[in-house]
DNA sequence: CGGAACCTCCCCATTTTTGGCGAATAGCTG
DNA sequence: CAGCTATTCGCCAAAAATGGGGAGGTTCCG
């Protein structure tokens, strides 16, 4: 795996970038559409395992909050109410991650998402004019930082990108919004068996088992626009 | 209807932009998940209103290829072989659409999509240029615009936002992977009878009129993370 | 403490989707 | 021009999903 040595460097720009922002700790966390995930921190490894291990992502404010946000958005702005979070958080400031943070949602085509985050232990004024005069270079940072990551699993999912016909992705754009087989026939004016094949090619081509698979795929993959 | 002043704010930003930036054209195009599109731009209403008649966006390679790739694009990387991509080239430029051009795509929670462009008619080596100057200014002034025109919409779709309990979002993730209502019942450890009761009420939460429509919006709102 | 939301289980009838056969025309690309 | 892909049509039987009923337990927030 050559990917060992470029996800170094990633962490490598991580740590700079770190000393440059002169915060605590910097994150940078990616999920792309298959699932895969990876992440380049100065968290120690414990509180990492410990995160994984208890699938904290579910719990995680600062994940939940950005993943339905587009701002970057401050830490004391997301709900912490709700035992878990409040449970998450105690153990997280244990943990060392600083009480104050950062992040900057970052979304790409086939359902990536990635999260970079900044976090310290600065008072609630000093952040407050840390992250005012800072919201641009992070902005930025994140996604410089971003592109690195995407170099390193370039190649793996570009190849594998499937085109489909505009008759595919009529079909499936309907399927998506809801229609069934019958009413999408009917409005794209062909019979039903006809829309099988489109079906089918699409389900071969995005390699899915059924439908709502291939439907799933389709948006993920950013071949849809519903 | 209160949006029509902010859009004109919105129009506002974007031509005041053009003159910053020094260019012949910017444009602002957001296509929101539930199909809701506005614009603000200074190309001529007439290509414009040629634009959507003939659905363009379905040929135009800046649409098409900034909506598969994360990185803002010079227009020149762009695909414009193929014979429809090609006559669009040729109406486009006819129309007044600089031949030179640079878009930064933008994406959001619940599959929002944006793309902020600037085209020009400089050539090859004083584009390159500017390009190489300003991108990330451009990245920033994206920001700034797409942040602007969240808040014309702020309100109608937050509040329209359902939360799915976990065991909803489980389900519906495994549908979505490609697993049929037996298998992922087996996988949850749950009767095929309490999955459907799920199913159910995560179709009735999304407004979803069957699985693949509930699939389908649970991961153009970001509720899904497959 | 009481309501609300969540999680779990069950049956039957009907509708919808899928699997497995096959086949013809048109258009673009090498 | 040959080859590939896209588009379009059909039938039958099996598998899967949906609609419409009902019911008991836990957990959490006000």
């Amino acid at each position: 795996m050559q990917s060992a040595a470029t996800l170094d460097d990633l962490q490598g720009h991580i740590t700079g970038l770190r000393d440059v922002f002169d915060v605590e700790h910097l994150v940078y966390h990616s999920v792309n559409s298959t699932g895969q995930q990876y992440a380049a921190l100065t968290y120690s490894p414990a509180w990492v395992a410990r995160y994984i291990e208890q699938d904290y992502a579910r719990v995680d404010p600062v994940v939940q909050g950005c993943y339905r946000r587009f701002h970057p958005v401050d830490w004391r702005r997301l709900d912490w109410s709700g035992k878990p979070a409040r449970e998450f958080m105690g153990e997280a400031t244990d943990a060392g991650v600083g009480r104050q943070g950062f992040s900057v949602p970052i979304r790409g085509p086939s359902g990536q998402f990635a999260l970079f985050t900044v976090s310290d232990r600065r008072t609630d004024a000093k952040w407050e004019k840390y992250t005012e005069t800072h919201v641009r270079d992070l902005i930025l940072a994140a996604h410089f930082v971003n592109q690195k990551a995407l170099e390193i699993e370039r190649g793996s999912d570009t190849a594998a990108m499937q085109k489909l016909s505009p008759r595919e992705i009529d079909a499936l754009t309907m399927l998506a919004m809801g229609y069934n087989r019958a009413q999408t026939a009917e409005s794209l004016s062909i019979s039903e068996h006809t829309l099988r094949v489109y079906i089918e090619s699409a389900r071969f081509k995005l390699g899915a088992s059924n439908t709502t698979h291939a439907v799933a795929r389709g948006l993920t993959l950013g071949l849809l626009v519903v």
